[in-house]
DNA sequence: GTAGGGTTAG
């Protein structure tokens, strides 16, 4: 009789704490547990797997543990089922060596639970770990099945690697997984991420009408507006609509990525009523989604307003709005936030600590950057690749090289970003040999630099106005790894040139890029024209900035100061009243730095900080320094000349 | 019991 008592109360029990995680309620199903446990109901295998699967989900480590040991206590502690939900749990808190040491104690391994621990590596960076379990899990005789083989395409789609992608493809048909829908749809926006828009289509165009649904139009619309085809995705969609499909939350969240600049607000504003008339307005996605668009678009405020509406925020919401405040480098009111989402009851992730740690770097915040870093390391997210990237960035950024070199040295696994983040690093403190060594020995371990990371050597040796090797690499960039020079790579060398005074050769150069010059473009020799004096070129150059800006006073104000600095009274004058007849105004530029906790401003040209007059002298030794550390650059690169 | 949105380099 009590056990008949146990089984249909436990179910009532299970059907409440499932109920709960439908509905998002993540705290309840603990809450659930612990009644029962108080009331003498023993939890049976379903109830674990429901518990754990909130812990997970709530990123909650120490939840997580309490969890398992009552697992273990259980007779259900060798249950495949349950095992493989506690699995997944770990891998959610990011505890990817108790996921291990779970996984290998497990005397019982079926697909899926091999699944979570490559989705566990996955997530991690460990990419080298995903092929050696895969090829483990192949060996010892566990067929792959459409989850493998999705999981596997989403790698190859987050390192970019096309090569990968359509390997996993003919794997998927080899192993004998039947091309399902689903696969389908992975394989569709992975070749589009990656830039194999071909191949996207004809998998889209594969699947045939009748197994078409709407997540595969959403696939396509995904590919399509990562790659930045904003008015091919629209088409898309209107096809899509025209087909009779209905859009759904997914469909909406696709177009909103579309808007993820400055200057698209009035595009995502036009997509989220669109979505409002489609009913997707209350889809928790799409609102997460939603406050990211406001927040890059620059409407903080609507970004706010719709956070702030959200009765059952989740973890995502809170990411969303502190990575608002933080990217704006409003580090104060992020990490403000982020005590209130402690406080709300969700754990900060390591999507949370992501924003906060690039915000650090954003401001040169070292101590916020610091503290978070103990933070990350508490909650062992430290080893995660794009944490340990982000660290390194960050430290570079604050003025700590020694931190960002040792987290590089010490990391597991490391990508391309890796690299890219070091060398950068160096570039921005000048030290050219340093970032050309870790390039080169980059190479020798047989990684393929790409565009962001030629553009960072450049920028070493900008930096240290060495215009040799800027051209050495800029051919190699363009002949050997057969990538074409983006506007980026052209700024950075015409500004090189501009700097070494070979304003007539960066004249030239820009004029025969085979992209549009833009603003910063003209910008950075109008800069040159500053240090080099040279009336000529700079109007030649102001003329073709304000062409593309004309509301922007900065190129007036550079003009003043060309002529003022050859003595050309009138030439400053006419500046100022073209100023005032085409109602231009200049904000002074300004930056931002925190010391002891404290947020500190400084204005162009002002010397009006009231801390001390200390932080001026130490500027003119340093502009001392820098001067004598220019002309010797200038000195080493004569040398090499022929 | 697995798969989804949000994240790192300029």
């Amino acid at each position: 009789m009590a056990r008949i008592s146990n089984y249909s109360t436990v179910t009532l029990w299970n059907t409440k704490i499932k109920q709960a995680l439908k509905q998002n309620q993540l705290h309840k199903p603990l809450i659930l547990f612990s009644q029962m446990k108080q009331l003498g109901i023993q939890p049976d295998n379903l109830t674990f797997p429901f518990v754990a699967k909130a812990c997970g989900e709530l990123r909650n480590l120490n939840n997580s543990e309490i969890i398992h040991t009552h697992v273990v206590k259980s007779p259900y502690r060798s249950d495949k089922y349950v095992q493989t939900s506690l699995l997944d749990m770990y891998v959610k808190c990011c505890s990817i060596d108790c996921a291990y040491k779970l996984f290998d104690e497990m005397s019982e391994r079926d697909v899926a639970s091999w699944n979570v621990m490559l989705s566990g590596f996955c997530q991690m960076g460990f990419w080298s770990r995903v092929v050696g379990l895969f090829s483990e899990m192949r060996l010892g005789g566990v067929e792959a099945d459409s989850i493998t083989i999705i999981g596997l395409v989403q790698l190859g789609c987050l390192v970019r690697d096309v090569r990968f992608v359509s390997s996993v493809h003919c794997l998927g048909m080899v192993v004998g997984v039947e091309v399902d829908v689903k696969i389908g749809n992975t394989l569709i926006a992975s070749y589009a991420k990656c830039g194999d828009w071909d191949s996207a289509e004809k998998v889209f165009d594969g699947i045939g009408f009748d197994c078409l649904t709407v997540v595969s139009w959403n696939s396509l619309i995904a590919g399509c507006a990562y790659v930045g085809k904003s008015v091919e995705s629209i088409g898309l969609y209107r096809m899509m609509l025209s087909h009779g499909y209905r859009p759904d939350g997914g469909t909406i969240l696709n177009l909103l990525t579309l808007c993820d600049q400055d200057g698209a607000l009035n595009c995502g504003k036009s997509i989220h009523s669109h979505g409002i008339k489609v009913g997707c307005n209350k889809d928790m996605s799409v609102l997460n989604t939603l406050i990211s668009m406001y927040s890059k678009t620059g409407d903080v405020r609507s970004a706010r307003n719709i956070f702030d509406a959200i009765k059952e925020k989740t973890r995502v919401s809170w990411n969303a709005i502190i990575g608002c405040y933080a990217e704006r480098g409003d580090l104060d009111e992020a990490m403000a936030l982020f005590r209130s989402m402690e406080a709300s009851g969700h754990k900060p992730d390591l999507v949370t600590a992501l924003y906060i740690i690039s915000g650090s770097g954003k401001i040169g915040a070292l101590e916020t950057g610091r503290w978070i870093h103990s933070y990350v390391v508490l909650n062992k997210f430290h080893s995660n690749l794009v944490v340990s990237n982000a660290l390194i960035g960050m430290y570079a950024k604050c003025g700590c090289m020694t931190l960002a070199r040792e987290i590089f040295n010490t990391m597991h696994e490391k990508s391309i970003v890796s690299w890219t983040t070091i060398i950068s690093g160096y570039a921005l403190h000048g030290e050219l040999k340093e970032a050309l060594d870790h390039f080169e020995l980059m190479l020798e371990l047989g990684l393929t630099p790409n565009h962001v990371t030629f553009l960072s050597v450049l920028q070493a040796c900008n930096h240290a106005g060495n215009l040799n090797k800027g051209w050495e690499y800029f051919y190699l960039m363009a002949i050997v790894y057969n990538l074409s020079p983006e506007i980026e790579h052209y700024s950075c060398m015409a500004d090189l040139l501009g700097r070494r005074g070979k304003l007539k050769e960066a004249v030239e150069f820009v004029q025969n890029m085979r992209i549009r010059p833009d603003a910063g473009i003209w910008g950075a020799l109008l800069s040159a024209c500053k240090i080099h004096r040279n009336i000529e070129i700079g109007l030649y150059a102001a003329e073709r900035l304000l062409a593309i800006e004309p509301q922007v006073g900065a190129p007036y104000v550079e003009m003043a100061n060309i002529y003022a600095s050859v003595g050309r009274w009138d030439g400053v004058s006419k500046m100022r009243t073209m100023m005032k007849n085409n109602q231009v105004t200049k904000y002074p530029g300004q930056s931002v730095v925190q010391v002891n906790g404290k947020t500190h401003t400084f204005t162009v040209e002002g010397r009006c900080h009231t801390a001390d007059v200390l932080i001026y002298e130490t500027l003119d030794g340093l502009n001392l320094q820098l001067q004598e550390k220019f002309d010797s650059a200038f000195i080493e690169e004569m040398v090499f000349l022929p």
